[in-house]
DNA sequence: AATTAGATAGACCGATTGATCTACTGTCAA
DNA sequence: TTGACAGTAGATCAATCGGTCTATCTAATT
């Protein structure tokens, strides 16, 4: 049989599924239900609502997922980077698909010292790197800036695709992560 | 001397500004101080603070913008599209710039019967319409798919902003932007 | 001058927020 | 057995939320 995880996995759990699916404004007392964890569990692990939420973030493994998609696409930099878009487009198809959780957490949180901004910018450097890298690969002659159109598009497929998801921006984002890859050919 | 606006107006001037610099979650005390306007008046006018919002985004004009810094670029629609880049580098490279308001809108509000994700939809299919419109003068073969490009650009680079503005986001599209225009040579 | 609609001021409501607190339980090691 | 410790359960707190209410005032209409 498994374990059940302690209180802390068992919160972070909870609050990573109830802060993508209700946003991050969701009460406390959710949080602590669907977790069976008693409250004050939450304020020794995290010290509060605002630790919690930034730990989530920060323990998401979103560059994970970029990294295993981009390595289940083989050697190739230009299908590496193909394959992200790809994956892009069925994520952004799925009827729980409720936009990009660092880009929601960003807009969400208007308290700018809030912690959460600092891991959304970790994750978006972090991101950045791994961009640079391939295009770097790839012989691209400015990976950085090529980067930087990369995650642009990125953004603009998880940002346009929770208002308009039949527009397949992936698709349209695809073809256009072409052109930069072409840049370096 | 001017004559004080209105009520109605002085809510939504209000409004506007508190909730893109606070975000959609303001208190409605807020936004009555601000306004100087009354309790009754909010309720008498919108019904209540969805119906505000969406209000704000309804007559926030923000077409009328695209198509004025398009009228303002000349006849040519290549210079025309390229413009919208131009003046998005502006946008974000300003202090106050906070992201998008219907993107904001769109990931803030978590339920789906919230009146404000229908007019965020409506924003953004007319921009479509109006990016269409371009790409048909310019002679592009598919003008609605080139429109989907020119949509995740522009929703990529008020996205990316927010957490890297200094990667100068809206350069890095408008160089794509290009690319979306060379299909329709 | 009388009527009426719109605006103002502010008390008030129930619900919910994040957070702190005390008291109790179970486990494991010394 | 004792002590330490993590977790549980739940009362409780002040603050804030959106919304309704009554009462008063004002300005335009009749």
């Amino acid at each position: 049989m498994t374990t059940r995880p302690g209180p802390r996995e068992r919160l972070l759990d909870a609050a990573r599924e109830l802060t993508y699916s209700q946003g991050v404004h969701v009460g406390v007392d959710a949080i602590l239900k669907q977790a069976d964890v008693a409250r004050r569990s939450l304020y020794q692990h995290f010290g509060g609502k605002d630790g919690l939420v930034a730990e989530v973030l920060r323990s998401d493994g979103g560059l994970d997922r970029y990294r295993r998609v981009m390595d289940e696409a083989g050697d190739d930099p230009r299908e590496r980077v193909l394959a992200v878009f790809d994956e892009l487009d069925r994520i952004t198809s799925q009827p729980s698909f409720r936009g990009c959780r660092y880009t929601a957490a960003e807009l969400t949180l208007t308290d700018p010292g809030h912690p959460a901004h600092a891991e959304v910018r970790a994750f978006k450097e972090g991101l950045h790197r791994l961009m640079a890298a391939e295009l770097t690969r790839h012989g691209h002659p400015a990976p950085g800036a090529g980067a930087d159109q990369l995650l642009v598009l990125i953004d603009g497929v998880l940002a346009h695709a929770v208002t308009r998801p039949d527009a397949r921006p992936a698709l349209a984002a695809r073809a256009l992560a072409e052109a930069v890859l072409a840049s370096g050919a």
